[in-house]
DNA sequence: CCATTTTTTCCGAGGCTTGGAAAAAGTCTC
DNA sequence: GAGACTTTTTCCAAGCCTCGGAAAAAATGG
């Protein structure tokens, strides 16, 4: 093989990319016609017109009853066409310290059901683990088999697991997880055996950009997501990529040093931001310890904590501002880098931004050239679980989309 | 036109894509033949073959004599390829403190000609500026005319200017710049129109890693280059593309925070890295001094500290160690979100590496998760003047092939 | 000088897109 | 209510590029 720039045969990759094309204006309008597939994409009408036909044929797409009432217009009216959610059924799993929950999706995006177990995953064996999450998988199979007529027995087409912590880069596991005590787990061959399903495990914050992917307000836009917990965590979507290193498996926000020998951190350097800003180093800050707690703050207490900075407690509110200071400087760091970056902030330091914006909006003037970036808009997303659910679907069905328009195989089964 | 994910018509962007596949080999291997462009690329003997006629005939390529020895071989000898120099010429311009430098390379990449020229821009004008760059590309014009039987009145078909400061993320001129007193000066513009020339403006920190786009050991690969000097700068290379922000024109790595608070740097900020680890940072280190010199701190002066540091000078021994220090936080601090890289390091620190390096391997450790990154290969590329050329002419090399594979323009003269 | 080997050229076939014409399916007007 | 008008969809010939195989070309070996 050629290494980097490769030749493309016609056959192949044009019609690959056309398909994905039209794949993709759905996923991001939801219900069109033939007319506007040629007009988003750039096809002729022909063209489009053959690929919605073939699409249908192959079970992707469906033809729907438009129910808009624009009776106004003139002219043969456009046959509305829509993703046909029966075609496939993906599955995103979210493992996290004491739980672990799920969200299985059909193909048109539509959420079928949700599960979540609140089980201690932490000296679980890999085995283990893999059973746990597919018992979740199959559980969620189950409830999405009645109600929404949806098809029973089926199969999952794609799974996707976002793990708190730090996964290998070619997604067949965990490397390590503040949630296990063993190290380098794998789960996606396992799993995919059990489930008879493709398995993707991802880490948590580096995915979460996915879930905007096809937000029209976020096409094209590059942004970075924000996780302030029991960790710190980023996403990071730059020029219409998710960003995935190739050795550690996200952009490690929270490990970037903020002051040289500073404050410890769970990861054994000194002055990580994460020693600054997350749960327990708020916690500590605020208690007046330098010692890392020996378990996760509870959310309700880091609620308290808040709330006591809000009535004037002074280490509590000194506490976050610290914080949003350390937040602040990380992220004056990345704008210096890359560049200033709209920023959607998640986790429990989405509850207590009032606390935090300032300081956080302080440290980035102080740390990147001429303050830019200081005015970055800031979206508060408080459920980090509809979030990761969202990101994990978002990618999966992006795969299966690439899959289904590179082959020609028609869907799971027939309309 | 559609956002993001465009159609593809066959007939323009398979043959484009092709035939620039076709001109990436070249320009890795310099000479081949049509069997094997057929195995480098993908294509069949058939397509490479056809392609071959069509750049051949263009004027892209020419038949060269092989002159290999390797008779001991059986069959039909491939007819052997290469780019054809005369086919285009292109100037990479180099605008820096002080001076003005540049060379001229024909379409094959061979150098043709460099010039030099010291001025004091400072004050100049932006109309002063485009014409002394117009001056020096009509200087090296001549040059390259005789002695090599390259065409004479021939125009250039492609400029970039290399400026040390910030560029606009349009290419089209320059933001500000140490060099100068004047901020927003347009370039692109009036200079095309002078030269009849498209002219690029880009900050030659963040093009450095271009020099390195075809050379075989850098293949696919990512990493960093590292300017240490008059001021601190980088250059990355990621996934195969060049990074260039949206915004500030480079990774602005200079101006990285290192210590909240810290040493006071050119740009108004505290504790930037610059204000550690550039020329002027370790002079006034040394110097037990805390201003910004007002003028840069000649190279002689730099290597005579270096040399003092060498032989046991403390406080001069002291000021490389915090460079060096300033430095590998930095490193860390991006390899900690990015991934650890190569990094090829050029500048006055260049020749100081000694002096720095145990500091900037010390400081990565300190500033990444499990110290990862600090085994880094580093590179040392004294001569930053070629870097420089060697990016701008493959960066003006890379946009030519790309505007050729995409016309089926014929070549600017006859074969 | 002829067999063998390797590279290059030539030619028909296949696939996908395009553009225009024809058909289809509505609304509007008289 | 019928015909005119408008808009969307389908159908068909043409064009481009690639592919695979056959034929030609150019050198070595015996």
């Amino acid at each position: 093989m050629a290494l980097s720039s490769l030749a493309k045969t016609d056959a192949d990759m044009v019609r690959a990319h056309n398909r994905l094309a039209v794949l993709d204006h759905l996923r991001r309008v939801g219900v069109t016609t033939r007319k506007a597939v040629s007009e988003a994409t750039g096809l002729s009408v022909s063209a489009a017109s053959a690929i919605c036909g073939t699409l249908l044929r192959s079970g992707l797409l469906q033809e729907v009853e438009e129910e808009d009432d624009r009776s106004t217009r003139r002219g043969r009216p456009g046959k509305s066409l829509a993703l046909r959610g029966g075609a496939a059924r993906v599955a995103a799993l979210k493992l996290a310290v004491g739980e672990i929950t799920g969200r299985i999706s059909d193909y048109s995006g539509a959420p079928l059901a949700e599960a979540r177990r609140e089980v201690d995953i932490s000296g679980r064996s890999g085995e283990r683990l893999v059973a746990l999450l597919a018992e979740l998988a199959e559980e969620l199979i189950g409830q999405s088999a009645d109600g929404r007529g949806h098809p029973s027995g089926g199969r999952l087409d794609k799974v996707v697991v976002a793990v708190q912590g730090k996964t290998h880069s070619d997604l067949s596991g965990i490397v390590w997880s503040p949630a296990l005590k063993h190290w380098n787990i794998e789960i996606a061959g396992p799993l995919s055996e059990r489930l008879s399903a493709d398995v993707s495990v991802l880490n948590d914050c580096s995915l979460m950009p996915e879930a905007f992917r096809w937000r029209p307000d976020f096409i094209g836009l590059d942004f970075a997501t924000l996780f302030v917990g029991f960790g710190v965590g980023m996403g990071l979507r730059i020029s219409g990529a998710t960003f995935q290193g190739k050795h550690s498996s996200a952009v490690e926000f929270g490990h970037i040093n903020h002051i040289p020998h500073g404050a410890l951190c769970r990861c054994g350097n000194r002055g990580c931001v994460e020693a600054y800003a997350s749960d327990y180093a708020i916690w500590r800050s605020a208690t007046g310890s330098d010692e890392i707690p020996a378990h996760r703050i509870p959310d309700d207490a880091m609620l308290q904590l808040a709330a006591a900075a809000r009535q004037g407690d002074e280490p509590a509110r000194a506490a976050f501002e610290a914080a949003g200071n350390a937040i602040g400087y990380g992220l004056g760091r990345v704008f210096t880098m890359i560049d200033p970056l709209p920023i959607v902030l998640t986790g429990s330091g989405a509850r207590a931004i009032d606390l935090l914006e300032p300081a956080i909006r302080k440290g980035i003037t102080e740390s990147s050239v001429d303050g830019l970036g200081a005015d970055a808009p800031l979206v508060i997303q408080e459920d980090t679980d509809a979030l990761v659910f969202d990101a994990g679907t978002a990618y999966a069905l992006a795969a299966l989309d690439g899959e289904f328009a590179r082959s020609a195989a028609e869907a799971t089964e027939a309309a």
